[in-house]
DNA sequence: AACTTCAACGAAAGCGCTTTCGATCCAGAG
DNA sequence: CTCTGGATCGAAAGCGCTTTCGTTGAAGTT
């Protein structure tokens, strides 16, 4: 490894002069600047990160937490398309990401911890579930954050409009002229899950349609499994609905297995519409209409409010909601009475 | 923050003892450890990384890259799903992962050259195509390296076993007593594409079942419209195959689509076989049949060479075949003459 | 000629930690 | 009572870089 010694003494000058000419002080000049850039390209300069974070307490990362609640982690594409988003718009900023353990040789430590412990610039961290001590904590420190997928009065959030994707959702449906609807949610643990709740019941009453007994269905943890059984209960009652607005896309494909399973056809006798358009939404038979989570812009909006309060250097609390879209596709259809 | 110095202050031991006692020495008494540990606790210390790395020459991290060359980058499941699976087991050894940019700040750095900027202690890649000059550059440099999704002779490397992938596919087709049986390629300058080629070739070979002329068609990067495309090149033949082999489950529900579109059921009119098992395969209609990629145990065989590349200090040069798997779902049916 | 100004450079301390190499002290050996 | 060896501990250098502050010399002022 060379360092800015070697560069000095190839140079003639000193090490302060060639960290200067470097990082482009305004006190060395032209020449010198020059000659130094150009043996350090030749000799193959590269300065140590390390040894630079440790001096200016500044370490170009962003530590990157999401809570793996039902086991899914990165593979979930809610999760993946945010990150990608996030990754490539924090990189052209200049930061890196650092996946964080928690489980590390020091035993015992939390993500906070770790975070600290690896000097990172500032936090992101996808998680849903508002309770989770772990980013309690995150957020109570003094620590640049940004967090996704939920609600919070004490940083920087962003996440959907999940209150008017309910909305959105229920529109569609009794435009079509559909009454009975009922929905699939999240479990109310994880905030997306109880704000689409309440955009349901909102829409619903808005509209003075009533939510008939067992209309409303807890889904879990928004797994496929968890959609197909939720599914099964809605089809043992005794009235049926004519339409279900389901939280999450895996859920809405498994409650589609359901009712196809048992003889419903999509949309003629069930109207099915999702939440998320992941990738798989526009390839099930039928093609799932749902409400599309906008996970690009929510990566965007994420490095912004973060670069933001790196820079500033002071944490600033705000929400930015972003705007959901019906996709309409195939498995809802107007009511024939 | 506070350092040993403050530790030492406090306890009235040198900063080298504090040091020695946190990395448990052998030199410091039970009870000076104890107390040191505990006031550290009691103090809320917490070790610089910056400051380690800089000192010991290790960082207990793995630069992580893929390559983008379909756009999809981590969105892709099998990128995601390795990826995760790595992340996981190199937690278990105390490693973090960072995700690497290129287009830092110095401009125009390398892959290579910016995980030695981040003073990684090791590289993996998952990359499909053999010439990137990237990969290439980081694969002649002596830092400890797994590369996953393609071969190479002089670094490590973990893929699915893609020549036994074909045999698989071609021999369950032929099982069914399919003869006429083509296959949409990934692009051969990617890896997998090419050997997966090279596995129904041979196949077919072996069973003296002839490949009639454009039964081999080009898919190009794995995408559903490159399958949906390379399927109609497929049915426009004079004398169209009664089964497929499809080299990536994207291009296998895009191929599916137009073969769908054009009137053909699938599979009594044409059998269709992927090659992945992304979840969606399990979830599309019909239910497609596919090769199973592991990538659960890509990620734990990629992890377990780096660590020991890691800490045996030297590169060390060997392949790792995964074996893949026939997931039979509802996509392929015995032929009827 | 004496003085101010400014551009260009360098000495040195500091960031927080590790590690080598002594130094010290005391128990037990001779 | 002296010597040896082992157990504990610390001084100091070093990791590679940044940054403050001072120094130097030449140009410009009066």
């Amino acid at each position: 490894m060379i360092t800015i010694y070697d560069l000095a003494k190839k140079t003639g000058f000193s090490s302060t002069t060639v960290s200067k000419a470097l990082n482009n002080y305004p006190d060395v000049s032209k020449k010198t600047k020059q000659a130094i850039i150009d043996t350090a390209a030749e000799m193959g300069y590269l300065p140590n990160a390390h040894a630079q974070s440790l001096s200016t307490k500044k370490s170009w990362t962003i530590g990157v937490m999401f809570s793996e609640s039902n086991g899914v982690g990165m593979k979930h594409p809610f999760f993946s398309g945010v990150i990608e988003s996030f990754r490539k718009h924090a990189e052209k900023e200049g930061y890196d990401l650092i996946l964080a353990s928690r489980n590390l040789r020091n035993r015992g430590t939390s993500y906070l911890e770790h975070f600290l412990y690896r000097g990172v610039d500032g936090i992101m961290v996808i998680c849903s579930d508002p309770k989770d001590p772990q980013v309690q904590e995150m957020i109570n420190s003094s620590i640049p954050i940004v967090v996704i997928d939920m609600s919070n009065q004490e940083c920087s959030v962003v996440f959907s409009d999940n209150l008017s994707g309910g909305e959105l959702a229920i529109n569609y449906l009794y435009s079509l002229g559909h009454t009975k609807i009922a929905h699939i949610a999240g479990d109310h643990t994880i905030y997306a899950g109880k704000i689409r709740i309440k955009g349901y019941m909102d829409a619903m009453k808005k509209r003075e349609l009533p939510v008939r007994d067992g209309y409303l269905v807890n889904g879990g943890l928004f797994s496929i499994q968890d959609g197909a059984l939720a599914m099964e209960k809605l089809l043992d009652l005794a009235d049926p609905p004519t339409a279900v607005f389901v939280a999450g896309d895996h859920m809405a494909i498994g409650a589609m297995e359901t009712a196809k399973a048992r003889g419903y056809r999509i949309p003629e006798d069930l109207s099915i519409i999702g939440y998320d358009d992941i990738e798989m939404a526009s390839y099930v038979t039928p093609k799932l209409t749902t409400i599309k989570q906008d996970t690009d812009q929510i990566g965007v909006r994420a490095t912004q409010l973060l670069m933001k309060q790196i820079i500033q250097k002071k944490k600033i609390v705000t929400e930015e909601i972003i705007p959901v879209t019906l996709m309409e596709r195939e498995s809802c259809t107007r009511l024939i009475k």
